[in-house]
DNA sequence: ATCTCAGTTTAGAATTATTCTAAAGTATTG
DNA sequence: CAATACTTTAGAATAATTCTAAACTGAGAT
């Protein structure tokens, strides 16, 4: 039994071929970062491919579900992260790589007050190297 | 004696009509977050005005001497602070609106070190914000 | 002042990740 | 199996940013 088509089902995902294909890459147990650009090529060596357009879809509707973390650091692409716990992240601007940071590697040990009316929804720590 | 012609005078940077204009809004004490087109908007109104690709060009040069801060959060639009001083912020997804948060309201007690070979440059937090 | 030239500005074209569109395909339910 | 709502897809559209190459200008030398 396909464990992914069961993930998209409890999430009210229909398990097409599509999905599935991309869900068994990204969620294999190995922690990716992955741009659409990336796991476009990534698929397009399978046997059947997956349209860019889908690759696209697919990411988003997994964010929302929360199967993936959205990352924004650099405008000229967006990254994902398998990995939904909470952590955070180095990333180097010269080759646009982005590396885990352990989550017991950062304490934040005070935080604001969100502004009266909102909430926090996420805290992102991005670290940017250089050589 | 204009402020802004010895400020960029002292980062070689020649005072033209335009950089000067630029400089007097963004650096007249009050902090601001600015994008290209946010700031090309409010120059268009000055009787000379200066065209698109200044703007560009005078906010990567201004950043480049560290009279600006860069701040990508949002793929479709960068930010620039003209507080250069060590802070973070809060950012509304949905009203695309960055706030300064003060800086001794975040404590990070614990911080990783970098990966070999390369050094920090910039910690950034960025506390995502909904209703 | 005027000349010269490297530095600067600019309009418009080019780029590029992403989103949109609408037509064809497919999973699911009865 | 039929009906339908959900999906996929190719290609067009979008939009922030960068690029290009020609015109312009500030600053030092004469």
């Amino acid at each position: 039994m396909n464990k992914i088509k069961e993930i998209l089902r409890a999430n009210d995902l229909r398990p097409t071929k599509q999905r599935v294909l991309i869900g068994d890459y990204l969620f294999d147990g190995i922690d990716k970062h992955v741009t659409a650009e990336s796991l476009f090529k990534k698929l397009s060596n399978e046997k059947r491919g997956v349209s860019l357009a889908t690759v696209y879809n697919t990411l988003h509707e997994f964010c929302k579900k929360e199967l993936l973390n959205k990352i924004t650091i650099d405008t000229d692409k967006v990254y994902f992260d398998t990995n939904i716990s909470s952590h955070h992240h180095f990333f180097s601007d010269k080759e646009k790589l982005l590396l885990d940071i352990k989550s017991q590697d950062v304490i934040i040990s005070s935080m604001p007050v969100a502004p009266k009316g909102k909430k926090i929804k996420k805290v992102e720590l991005i670290i940017h190297l250089e050589d």
